[in-house]
DNA sequence: GTTACATATCAACATTTCTTGTTGAACCGG
DNA sequence: CCGGTTCAACAAGAAATGTTGATATGTAAC
């Protein structure tokens, strides 16, 4: 099994847009499937503009698509860029297997 | 397969610790395995106060751990919080299964 | 057309997070 | 003891992010 280099900067895109409880909670929403934007409102409690903010966030990392039919915006989950993000915390929690380095607690340091 | 509810606030701090290109080049780095500061410091080029703020933020997150030997600081990764990490997000791509629903695709929205 | 609605975007402000420089504690070697 | 080293913590400023209210755009309904 090989283990995959971490793309930092992608990661830390995701995990930013992860990192918010008003955009967690319409992930969480979204998990049911596709919603209107006044619905996942009406259900978060949350002013027009500031769910619109989000929800770019959201978008602008892959997180969700979204799709317009006459007035209403639905959005929903990107399955394939959760998995990516899934692929990312595995890779971290992999040791690295680089061929570098064979031991894992390193000696004295700062010498 | 029971789906797990997601515990928004936890994946929040979780998220956030990971948001940060120097947190996560610290975890590529403990990826290897357990290192002192000053190695993290020279590798990442990083001041030792910022770097101390960083290691602190995925401390609190419980990302990682530290122990004290004579004049330095060892940190290393906790594979049971990315464990938790994982879950977290599998949680996110899995369909909730609340039974309160049998569509995924809502009909018409508010109204 | 006019009016109402759903949503995005923008600008101003508030809040949070990050950086830098400084100080101080603990430890070690002479 | 003293000077150097490793590190954490704090304070102040800088930068990024989030919020709010206002305005703009497109669509539907009348």
């Amino acid at each position: 099994m090989t283990t995959v280099a971490l793309d930092i900067t992608r990661a830390t895109v995701l995990f930013h847009a992860l990192s918010d409880e008003t955009r967690l909670a319409v992930l969480d929403m979204l998990r049911e499937g596709e919603r209107c934007v006044c619905d996942l409102q009406g259900a978060l409690d949350a002013a027009q503009s500031r769910l619109s903010f989000h929800l770019r966030v959201l978008r602008d990392a892959g997180l969700v698509s979204d799709r317009k039919e006459g007035r209403w915006s639905y959005y929903r989950l990107n399955h394939d860029v959760l998995a990516e993000v899934h692929d990312v915390v595995r890779a971290i929690g992999t040791e690295e297997s680089t061929g570098r380095r064979s031991l894992k607690v390193f000696g004295k340091c700062c010498g």
